[in-house]
DNA sequence: TGAATTTTGGACGCTTCAGTCCATTTGAAC
DNA sequence: GTTCAAATGGACTGAAGCGTCCAAAATTCA
């Protein structure tokens, strides 16, 4: 008997993938199929096959890589040591705006931003959104057992996440290069939560 | 006698780089020659003449924000309230970040950091890096004077610069409309100030 | 008015790139 | 080994857009 229909091959979406993350984190949104393709090892009509275009492309991607990057921060731990867990979550934050492929994916969102705007807010509410929102419930929870005292925590939330990426944002946002040193993420979450925690104390 | 050799008209460069900022603004870097000439009521060859590519243009047109963007930074005002000072600043910070037009301009500089490098490199020297010298330079002083208690001047003003930006950076970035109300962002500011001040107290 | 220069606008060459077409090859399932 | 969908690759179309060219019109100074 034939091939079944609908065997399109599940290894060559990933590499397409991974070839697009590649080189649009290279030369940005106006990198051409053909070089994602030669990237992929993989015809440019295969890559129409799977996807049908750009842009369909390029939201699989985003989607892919979005649920994955943000993954870290679902898990919040254990809340009775506030100074602990700010600091896990600080490390997490400076992590992600530390990773130059995480964070060429943002870039190439904002450089798509006037053509595909859903997509832009698609990846706003995924990421920066829902980040601020479990930051900000954590706080609350923190300030109703009386450990801290945050009177907005929306915004006590955005201080904080501002405060981790600081202008790593921007030199990432530019793709230069940007510290991803361990030992110096590691503390300089422990000082964000602790100016915080002071910032913010009862 | 004939005509003086070097008239080009000023008037029309001023014409060209707000058309540029403005249709830049809008469609990003992607954004025609065609358009910016179509929008400053000029012919394209017109900013050929006067720029010579578009390249130039957009050096030209970043040189010229970054300036008038990075001007109230440069008077640092009264030293011996720091609420104050810093409740100045933070407003001054929070308004570049709402203010589409202003940010349209890091937009497109993202957008081009894979085709010109130097320009972004620029940019962020002349903004960002400047910004937050400044704002350490002033968080030393304040140490001296025993008013506050930085150990780490430039750490500190990535804090207090981070917690102004927050993810109105992000909105902004994406070319979603940014909540530009004064009395908000007073606000905001001030709270900036008081929570950094808390944080950073003797 | 006249000379020198800029501006205009439209046509043009050239390159890049998205997306299509198609004849041929590959490879999995039976 | 047969069958048939999937993959290949190379050629092709069409659209955009950068930058150039040029002849005619407008502008400025003397």
């Amino acid at each position: 008997m034939p091939r079944v229909v609908g065997q399109i091959d599940q290894v060559k979406s990933e590499a397409i993938l991974d070839a697009a993350s590649d080189v649009l984190g290279e030369r940005g949104l106006g990198a051409s199929i053909e070089a994602i393709a030669r990237r992929a090892a993989v015809s440019k009509q295969t890559i129409y096959n799977h996807f049908g275009c750009k842009t369909a492309l390029i939201e699989a991607l985003v989607a892919r890589r979005v649920s994955h990057i943000t993954a870290p921060l679902r898990v919040p731990g254990a809340a009775e040591q506030p100074i602990e867990t700010l600091t896990a979550l600080a490390q997490t934050l400076i992590e992600i705006v530390s990773n130059v492929r995480a964070y060429s994916l943002i870039r190439v969102t904002v450089q798509g931003a006037g053509a595909m705007p859903e997509l832009a807010k698609a990846v706003f509410e995924a990421g920066p959104a829902t980040t601020r929102a479990l930051i900000a419930d954590y706080l609350a929870a923190e300030t109703q057992a009386g450990r801290m005292a945050v009177d907005d925590p929306m915004e006590a939330a955005e201080f904080f996440a501002g405060m981790c990426s600081g202008h790593r944002q921007f030199r990432a946002l530019m793709g230069m290069e940007v510290n991803a040193d361990p030992d110096q993420i590691a503390h300089l979450a422990q000082t964000v939560a602790k100016r915080f925690f002071r910032a913010y104390a009862p």
